[in-house]
DNA sequence: CCCATTTTTTCGAGCCTCGAAAAAATAAAT
DNA sequence: ATTTATTTTTTCGAGGCTCGAAAAAATGGG
C-alpha cells in the first residue's frame, strides 16, 4: 500500500521544483517561475523569500537582456553558486575524470587521470575514487554529494558497481568507500544512464517522457528514460541493450555469453570479424579509435570483410532496437560514442533490419539523432543528477518547520 | 516542467488512497486504515466521514471476527456496493465477455457470446461491444465507467485497439463508439496488462513493483510492471513479448514479420513445426486446445518432431526472457494461459535457453508461477482498473471545493 | 460498579496554497 | 515634470489540509 501524502511533503516538493526551474533556465523571474511550475504567484513569492533567506539563493540584478518594457522590471533569480558544490566522477576504461560542479551547475574545476584499470587491484580501484575527489575538492569547502558514473553494471540502490568490463574484480562499493571518506551522500550509476539524464536536461522538447540513448563503443549501453524517470531494474542498474540476443548460439561476448548484440556491434566485434578472426576468438581489450577510422575507411570504398563487418553490426543495431520497441516503443532514440564515426555506413542496415522487425513498423519515422563524444553528456548528466538529489535530500526541507536540522547549511 | 502540486490534489490522493484500502481489505476498521496508509487517525476520521456521508462509505457492524478484546471494539467499514458500478468487457478470439462489477468489487452478472471475429465487419464489432454493454447494464442504473480489454494492440491513450491478430481491421475505436452510447469513460487496454493488474492485487507481496505476466496461448503476450505502474509505450500499448526477434530471418509469424518469439512458441507455431510444415508457411487461425494436448502427450513420450516442436517453442521463450531481462530485470515471473499446460515439458528447456544469456545469470534464482486460465485474471485485472480510475476521477473530487459537480452521483 | 484498554472523534495549532488587492517600479504620454 | 498605463512583486485574509493531544465512547475484566 503505498503511503499517504503529508503536509510537508507538498511544500518539500514545491521548493525542489522552484530551485529545479531556476538551475533550469538561469536566471528567471519570480513571474517565468510562477508560469514553468503552474504554481501562484504567491506562492513562489513565499518560496523564493525563503530560499533567498536561507542564502540559496540570490537576486540577481535585472536579468539577462531586460527587454525594457513597460511595467515594473523583473528582478534575475539566481542559485547561489556557493551554497554548495558537487563531485562527479566518471570511471571508465583506462581512465578516470573527475569534476567539480556549483550549485548553479557550472564546473569549477576538473581532472583527469589515466590508470591501467584492468591491472589493478580492487582496492587501488577504491583508492583511486577516493584520491581523485580529494584532489578535485581540496580546499574548496563544503561539497555536499558525489556523484559516481560507471562504464558497467551497477546495483538498484545506486551504490556498488556489480560489474564490469574494466576490471576483473567485481562488486566494487564505490558508494562505501566515498562515503566512508568523504561524509557525504553517493551515488553510482551506469553511464549510459548519464547520458540519457543529460539529453533530457539539454532538450527536453524531443527527450522527455520516453526515449533511449545508444552508446556505441569498445561495448554497447543504453539508458533508458520511462515515464519520465530513468529506468532501474529490481536488482541492478538493468538497460543492458549490449547483452540481449541478437542470435542464439552466435558470436562470443566480451560477458563470456554468445549471441548477444554486442558481440557483433561492439569495435571489438567489428574489429574482429573485419579482420578476419573467428567469432568465437576472445575479445581484445581495447581497439584504438584510429584503427576503427581505418576500418570505416576500407567498409565506405569497397565490398569485402570491413564493409560485411559493419553490415552485421547494423543489423545486430537494428533487430535489437526492433526487439526494444516491441517492448517499450519509445520513440526517439539518441546514439551516442565513437561509433557514431561511421554512423553513414551503419545507417542504412539499421533502417533496413528494423523494417524487418514488428517493433520497426513504422522504421522511417524514427529519427536517430547522434553525437561522437559521449563524455560531456556523462559528466553534465552525472552533475545533474547529484545536484537534483542535493536539491530535494539538502535543501527541500528547509529550515523551518521539524526537519530542520536536516536541511542546515554547513558551509 | 513538471507541475507544481496544488492543496486541492493532497485531498483528492488521500481519499482515493483511503477507498482502494477499504476494497483492498474489504472490511477494516479506521485504525487498520491508518496502519496501511501511513495517514494520522485524525485524518482518516475526516475522510472516513466525509465518505460516509456521500454514499460511498458505510460502516458494516462489528467486523469480520470481533476478537472480543478489550477495549471499545473496531466499527468495520465497507464501500457502498450500489455507489456505483462498471462493466468489464473482454474480447479475443471468436468470444466476447461482458461482466458487470459493484463498487466493492463483486460480480453482480456476466455473459459470455460467441461470435466469430474474424469474419465480422468493423462496424459489427463496434456493436457488438456497444450491444454486449447494454444487455449487462440493463436495469441496472449507474454503471459509471467501461473498462475493455482486448487481445492486440491498443494506443497509450487507451482508447482504441490500433491491431489485432482476432480480426483484419485495425484501428477500431471502442472508446469512442462505447463512450458515444453510454456517455461515461472508456478505457481499452491490453489484455497481458490486465493480467498483470490483476496479479499485483491478488498477491502483492511477490508482485508488487516490478515483474512481468506472460500468456502463453495462441499467441504470445505479455504485461509489464514498472516501478508499480503497468507499462504503456509512448504510442502503443507496447509489451509485444512474442514480437522481440528470437531469430533473424526465421520463422513466419503470424504479424506478417518473421523470426519473433510468437513464430516459434505460440500455438500455432508449435503446431506447424510438429505437424511437420514448413515454418514459412502461413499460420493457421486456430488451434483445438484437445490438439495441443495431443502434442504434449506425445512430445512427453517419445524424441521426434513433437518433442523438438517444443524444444524450439521453449528455446524461444528463454533466449527472449534472457534478453527482457537484460534490458528490464524483472523478478518474478508469471506464466498464464493454455500453453502452461505442457510447462513440464517446456521449464526445463526455457531454464537451460536462459541460463546461456547474460540477462539469465542466476537464471535458477528466477522462479515462474503458472495459472492455466487467463480468463478470470484479465477480468479481476479489468475490474480493478475501471474501480480505480473511478475512485480517482469520480469519488476523488468529493462534494465539497471548487470541483463538485464532477462529484455528484446520478444513482 | 469501577478500572483498564482500545477505538474514534474533537479541537486547536501550524502549514500551505490561492485569489484579490495593494504596493512597487518603470516606460510612455501629456 | 507630472500623470497614466503597465507589469512585477508582495501582502493579506480565506479556506483547506494534516497532525498531535486530549477527550469521548465503548467494551471486558475484576
Amino acid at each position: 500500500m503505498t503511503a499517504g501524502i503529508r503536509h510537508d511533503e507538498m511544500r518539500k516538493r514545491n521548493r525542489a521544483l522552484v530551485i529545479a526551474a531556476v538551475r533550469r533556465a538561469g536566471q528567471p523571474s519570480r513571474t517565468e517561475i510562477a508560469r514553468q511550475t503552474g504554481l501562484s504567484h504567491s506562492t513562489i513569492s513565499a518560496i523564493a523569500s525563503d530560499l533567498i533567506e536561507e542564502g540559496i539563493m540570490r537576486e540577481v540584478g535585472q536579468g539577462e537582456a531586460a527587454p525594457a518594457r513597460r511595467g515594473r522590471p523583473q528582478v534575475a533569480l539566481g542559485l547561489d553558486p556557493e551554497a554548495a558544490s558537487v563531485a562527479c566522477l566518471h570511471l571508465s576504461f583506462n581512465s578516470l575524470s573527475a569534476v567539480l560542479v556549483d550549485y548553479r551547475g557550472r564546473v569549477i574545476d576538473s581532472r583527469l587521470h589515466r590508470l591501467e584499470t584492468l591491472r589493478l587491484s580492487r582496492e587501488a580501484l577504491l583508492a583511486a575514487a577516493v584520491s581523485a575527489v580529494r584532489e578535485i575538492s581540496a580546499g574548496r569547502g563544503n561539497f555536499l554529494r558525489i556523484a559516481v558514473a560507471v562504464q558497467g553494471i551497477t546495483d538498484a540502490a545506486g551504490s556498488r558497481m556489480l560489474w564490469s568490463p574494466i576490471t576483473p574484480h567485481s562488486d566494487l562499493d564505490f558508494g562505501g568507500a566515498l562515503e566512508a571518506a568523504f561524509g557525504v551522500p553517493v551515488t553510482v550509476q551506469n553511464d549510459c544512464n548519464m547520458i540519457a539524464a543529460a539529453l533530457r536536461w539539454r532538450n527536453p522538447r524531443r527527450y522527455r517522457d520516453n526515449f533511449v540513448a545508444i552508446l556505441l563503443s569498445h561495448g554497447i549501453g543504453m539508458g533508458l528514460m520511462l515515464n519520465g524517470k530513468l529506468f532501474t531494474g529490481t536488482r541492478s542498474s538493468a538497460g543492458e541493450f549490449g547483452h540481449m540476443i541478437h542470435r542464439p548460439e552466435g558470436a562470443l561476448c566480451r560477458c563470456g555469453k554468445r549471441g548477444c548484440i554486442e558481440a557483433y556491434a561492439g569495435n571489438y566485434a567489428i574489429w574482429r570479424r573485419a579482420r578476419g578472426r573467428s567469432a568465437m576468438e576472445e575479445p581484445v581489450a581495447d581497439v584504438e579509435p584510429g584503427e576503427m577510422e581505418a576500418l570505416a575507411a576500407m567498409a565506405r570504398q569497397e565490398e569485402g570483410p570491413a564493409r560485411q563487418a559493419f553490415r552485421e553490426a547494423a543489423e545486430a543495431i537494428g533487430y535489437g532496437i526492433g526487439s526494444l520497441f516491441a517492448l517499450i516503443d519509445p520513440a526517439p532514440v539518441a546514439i551516442v560514442g565513437q561509433g557514431t564515426a561511421a554512423f553513414d555506413i551503419l545507417e542504412p542496415e539499421i533502417r533496413a533490419a528494423l523494417a524487418r522487425t514488428a517493433g520497426g513498423q513504422h522504421a522511417d519515422a524514427i529519427s536517430f539523432e547522434t553525437w561522437p563524444d559521449e563524455e560531456p553528456f556523462i559528466q553534465h548528466g552525472c552533475a545533474m543528477t547529484a545536484l537534483s538529489g542535493l536539491d530535494w535530500e539538502v535543501f527541500g526541507p528547509g529550515m523551518g518547520g521539524r526537519s530542520a536540522e536536516n536541511g542546515r547549511i554547513v558551509a
